[in-house]
Parts: C-alpha cells; structure tokens; sequence
DNA sequence: GGTAATTCCTACTAATCCGGTAAGTTTTAG
DNA sequence: CTAAAACTTACCGGATTAGTAGGAATTACC
C-alpha cells in the first residue's frame, strides 16, 4: 500500500516544471540534476506525462518539456492516477475491466469504495501549484 | 497502491468470526471453506492476527480461533496494519524507522501526511460489526 | 494410551513488479 | 555537419505476493 517511486518523482518533475515555467522548454538533463535522479529512469516516467498531454516536448538540440496548463490547473490526483495506474485500493473498483465475482456478496465493498473517494476527494484538492508554493502547515489540505 | 489478499482475507476472517461469536472456537478448516480460500493461505494470515492479540487460539482436537474482544471493538485500521504493515502511503512517514534526508526541503510530504491521516481517520470509524452487518450504503461510513 | 483433529513452524516456488541500466535511433537548432 | 536532445527497445537483480508442502506439537475424546 506504498506510492512508488515513479508517482513520486513524477510529481517531483511536475513541481520542477511549474517553477521553471517561463515558456521555454527544460531539459530532462536539467531536471534530473536538480532533482538527483538518475536521468534515464526519469525518462521513463516523463514519457507517461507526456504521452498523457500533461507536457510538450521538442526533440534536439534546445528542446525538452514544458507545462501544457497552469500549474493551479494539474491536481495531484491526475498526475498519480496516469503514473501510479488508478489509486484504488482493491482491483474491484476498477469497472468495467475488473468486475469481482464476489461483488454482491462482499461485505467490505462498500467501504473499500468509500476509502477510494475520500482519498480521491483529498487529491483533487490539491494543485501542483499548491505543492511549488510550499507554504504549507501539516492540515492544510483538508478540505 | 493496492491492499493485497492478505488484508481483505484478514477482514474477512474477522467478519467471518464475527458472525460465529458463540464463545467457541471455530476450526480454520470452516472458515476456509465458507469463504472459499486456501486453508494453508490463512494460516499465515491468521498467525498474524494472533500474534496480534486479536484472536485467541485453541491448538488440538476441538480447538480453533476465536475473537477476543467484541465485533464493534475492531477497527478496520488496525486489523490493515497488522496484516499489511503501515497504511502509510510513502515509507517517509513511518517514523522513526525511516528519515528522509530530503524531508527538510521536500514540497510534497505535507500532502503525503494529509493523505495519510484522511485513510486513517476513514478507516478508524468503521468496525467489523458494521462490516459484518452489512446494512450499509456508499458513503454511509465517511465519517 | 492411542487416535484424530487441530494449531504452529519452516522451507520452497512461480509469477509479478520495482527501480533502474544500456545501447542505440530519430529529430532539431545552429 | 554536428551536437544536443527526446524517443525506443531490451535487459536485469531484488523484493514481494500468493500461495504449496511437509511435518511437529498440542489437545479432546474414546
């Protein structure tokens, strides 16, 4: 039940690109510097972001990426759910593709559900742009 | 970002026990069958509850497990932690045993504690009684 | 005291995912 | 033409998951 490395850094780039967000496009040499993570695995991780529409990129020499929205405009919650895969805590909440066979019979189903949405509800809440500011207290998030 | 099969086997074990609080104690080999998994699988999971205190056991012929304390006296919090380890979505936050040595400039870890206390918060109001109840709506548990 | 039922303990295994590394191809600016 | 950058594919060691297998210890009952 642990967020992965890949959810992490991908917010670590986001909040990276939200602070060098001046129109140009950054390198991914740059940011893995920045950041001190191993350049070649970030590109993993970026090519999800983009290929999501959440960066452009250009190729050769002066390219990179750069934000496609406001940084107020990326919650948490989608940057996690396209790198994380869907943050549901069991498979069966994943409709249509997993459907439980089990489903009308469990008794925890319902709240499993309700732990999905209050953790989605938390995530929605929170920008990028909150995250860059960094002026937050323990608590703040809470809506 | 998944509870495994541990955790909602131990849930159900518990509900299972739960709707047989007769005082006696109930052989794994029923509980396996009414819930349709691996007798040998349980073992472990059950070793964990045991071990936690939240069932006593019986070794021998007529013995088995049994709850140790009232059904509404659960919470579906601690019975996840026992089996799954910490709730806590990034390692950083289960202090002491791990310190991060970016936890003084990272941007993130307050979102990370919010999301963290929203879970435990959701999952400490909900018992295995009202699991086993079953009586339950979407939402009816969001405290 | 023997037997059957039961928990308890240790070891093994196949499959999957995580966190990368390596090597090369394609595109672009200057 | 060259250098810098994104993109693509393949590989790899370690950890975890979801079990399986086999046996040892304990207890109730006849």
């Amino acid at each position: 039940m642990k967020i992965s490395t890949r959810g992490r850094y991908a917010l670590r780039v986001m909040i990276d690109l939200a602070e060098h967000n001046s129109g140009d496009y950054i390198p991914l040499t740059d940011i893995a510097g920045r950041q001190e993570i191993s350049e070649k695995y970030l590109e993993s991780i970026v090519s999800m972001l983009s290929k999501s529409g959440f960066l452009m990129s250009l190729r050769g020499k002066g390219g990179g990426y750069r934000l496609t929205r406001l940084p107020e405009e990326y919650s948490v919650r989608e940057i996690l759910e396209v790198t994380e895969g869907s943050l549901a805590p069991i498979a069966c909440l994943e409709q249509p593709t997993n459907t439980c066979p089990r489903a009308s019979v469990c008794k925890s189903l319902d709240m499993w559900q309700g732990l999905y949405d209050v953790m989605r509800d938390y995530l929605s809440g929170i920008s990028i742009a909150d995250l860059a500011a960094d002026t937050m207290e323990p608590g703040n998030f809470i809506i």
